[in-house]
DNA sequence: GCCGTTTTCGGCCCGACTGTTTTCAGTCG
């Protein structure tokens, strides 16, 4: 059983308590050893074969470790099933309305036995809730709108969508000029997460801040075109939604607390939760304001973030760090990484070109990317079992290897690598002759088919694929595409060990519908010894610009520059990949490619 | 249900905003 499997059930059973009136204290115990076996590294059912190791856990007790204990050994808790026959399990689905709760969800039920967000929807639609207490007019409109919400979308976007729609936001509150001293985007944007939930701004009013100077920036920022719908308008806060449906929240702060409002909205949630903790211990109390004493009220930070993690006795943490997956433990023991940056990548090594699906020649994509300061790149149109992409079989390849070489000739200062994505069939093998893969610098391989094969055959599939000695690159390892597609089924640990002992890479797809492989598994592959590459697997030379989202995935899977072999000058990168096998007749040195 | 350089009992992160209320409960991030 996975961590996050038991972490749901508590999770869930915690939500139900709330509903059935436990006290605070009680289903709070519930959320927080749920956040915390989704936090940590450790494998929960290792750890629950030594009692004393489970109960060292923060939060997690005599009675805690128990029930852990009866979520392993069969699978469900009974306190959650007990409370699954006193309510449907659709109750849970109402806490995502925007505006419902606990205490609301647990009155619909005692009132009207609203079970669903349909129940909810149709007492809404009937008038029946405004005249209960607590509720009114207001709130019976604000639930339809919430169903209507709930009904169209997970409320979640794309990274790529969130970071451009901040950038239109960011440069209409922009036009504010004088009168603002900055605005920043914080949340899980600036934490570089693959999908986001809302945006949030935090904008410093120039000079002394008036409430008369924040109404004015207020008045600027609500007549923003694309707004739908005011949310919420407060003094130091308003927050609407966007005809594209996002939410957007501004927050106004004097200059002074600019270090822990972005700490604080910037989140995630779990780490600040971390941090306050660690910040009560140490006598301190932490808030968007500042951090202080607990008793003298005496400020003691507040203007810059790595200010205030100094107070607290920790290094600087990077935003994608903040999750709380074991960020601040490792800050303390001095053993944070060191994050790739965009500046340290020096090639690409997934695009595609005319030849098969892309957009763009050789030549354009090689020009463009030695424009960006690339020394290298890898052309890699698909193989021929990829028929909707006008894949090339043998023959087209042998003369796309030649075009290349050409190109290379003629474009200069930048080395380019004759590869393709070659496909992964259904048994393992590679959609190319050997002969032919001889022939390429670098082979890549991917799935595009039989993506929903049961897991064993699916692991087995993909081993086969590495331990092909042509194999050097493992493209977009678990095929999801994100809020569309699941990843497939396979045993990642298993493929990771394939993936070291025979040298394969692993890819870092950047494209953002992709992000493949995503945070965690990045952080598995390097735990595990695996190398990175990221590639932004473009279909034309505007895609290159991609590569920010699979560096900070990369960030985000806590990788160095020395994890990533595209941050390699040449040779060394050269030397990282997995060497060819000889040639039959050839010595085992003359294939090898070589930096030119 | 957990936990203690304030505590073995009495708290559980904390502040803003809304909608309801007429001083505050519920929700949110």
């Amino acid at each position: 059983m996975e961590n996050r499997d038991i972490a749901r059930i508590l999770h869930e059973t915690a939500l139900l308590l709330e509903i059935d009136g436990a006290i605070i204290g009680r289903y709070r115990s519930y959320e927080k050893a749920a956040e915390l076996l989704s936090s940590i590294p450790e494998h929960v059912e290792e750890l629950a074969k030594d009692r004393a190791k489970l109960t060292s856990l923060p939060g997690i007790g005599e009675g805690m470790a128990g029930h852990i204990d009866e979520i392993l050994a069969t699978g469900d808790y009974s306190l959650r099933k007990k409370l699954l026959k006193k309510y449907p399990a659709t109750i849970l689905d109402i806490l995502s309305l925007q505006g419902i709760g606990p205490k609301k969800v647990a009155l619909l039920w005692k009132k009207f036995k609203a079970g669903s967000v349909e129940d909810v929807a149709k007492l809404a639609r009937e008038g029946k809730l405004r005249d209960i207490a607590g509720f009114g007019e207001k709130t019976e409109e604000n639930i339809l709108k919430a169903v209507e919400f709930f009904q169209r979308s997970s409320g979640r976007v794309r990274l790529d969508v969130a970071t451009n729609t901040a950038a239109e936001v960011a440069e209409y509150i922009r036009k504010l000029g004088g009168k603002i001293e900055s605005v920043t985007p914080a949340g899980s944007l600036r934490r570089g997460k693959e999908t986001i939930g809302d945006l949030d701004f935090l904008v410093i009013p120039a000079g002394r801040p008036t409430q008369k100077a924040i109404d004015a920036i207020f008045d600027h920022i609500l007549k923003f075109p694309p707004i739908q719908q005011v949310l919420a308008h407060g003094e130091n806060k308003i927050s609407f939604l966007l005809t594209n449906g996002m939410q957007v929240d501004v927050r106004a702060i004097a200059e002074e607390s600019h270090g822990a409002a972005l700490l604080y909205f910037t989140g995630s949630k779990e780490h600040n939760v971390a941090l306050r903790g660690r910040a009560n211990a140490m006598g301190y109390t932490l808030n968007e304001y500042a951090l202080s004493t607990l008793k003298g009220e005496r400020h003691v930070a507040s203007k810059t973030e790595a200010e205030i993690y100094a107070k607290l006795k920790l290094p600087y943490i990077e935003p994608e760090l903040r999750e709380n997956t074991g960020e601040i433990e490792a800050a303390e023991k001095g053993a944070l990484p060191k994050l790739i940056t965009l500046d340290d990548i020096r090639g690409d090594l997934q695009m595609h070109t005319t030849a098969s699906d892309g957009h763009n020649s050789i030549e354009e994509m090689a020009e463009a990317a030695r424009d960006l300061g690339y020394e290298y790149i890898a052309l890699t149109d698909h193989s021929k079992s990829v028929t909707v992409a006008n894949g090339l079989d043998e023959k087209r390849t042998l003369a796309q290897i030649k075009k290349i070489r050409e190109a290379e000739k003629r474009v200069g200062g930048i080395r380019l690598f004759a590869s393709s994505e070659v496909d992964i069939l259904k048994d393992g093998s590679l959609d190319l002759h050997d002969d032919v893969l001889a022939e390429l610098d670098i082979v890549l391989v991917s799935i595009h088919s039989y993506m929903n094969l049961e897991r064993a055959e699916m692991t087995d599939r993909i081993l086969a694929a590495i331990e092909n000695p042509y194999t050097q690159i493992l493209a977009h390892p678990t095929g999801r595409l994100i809020l569309k597609r699941e990843p497939y089924d396979y045993d990642i640990e298993k493929v990771l060990d394939a993936c070291r002992k025979h040298g394969v890479v692993v890819e870092c797809n950047a494209a953002p519908e992709r992000l493949d492989f995503r945070d965690a598994n990045l952080r598995l592959a390097k735990q595990r010894g695996v190398k990175v590459v990221i590639s932004t697997d473009a279909h034309s030379t505007a895609h290159f610009d991609l590569m920010k989202y699979g560096v900070q995935t990369a960030r985000r899977g806590w990788l160095e520059a020395h994890d990533v072999v595209n941050t390699f000058p040449l040779k060394k990168f050269l030397s990282a990949l997995r060497p060819k096998p000889a040639r039959s007749g050839e010595h085992s040195t003359a294939r090898k490619a070589t930096a030119r």
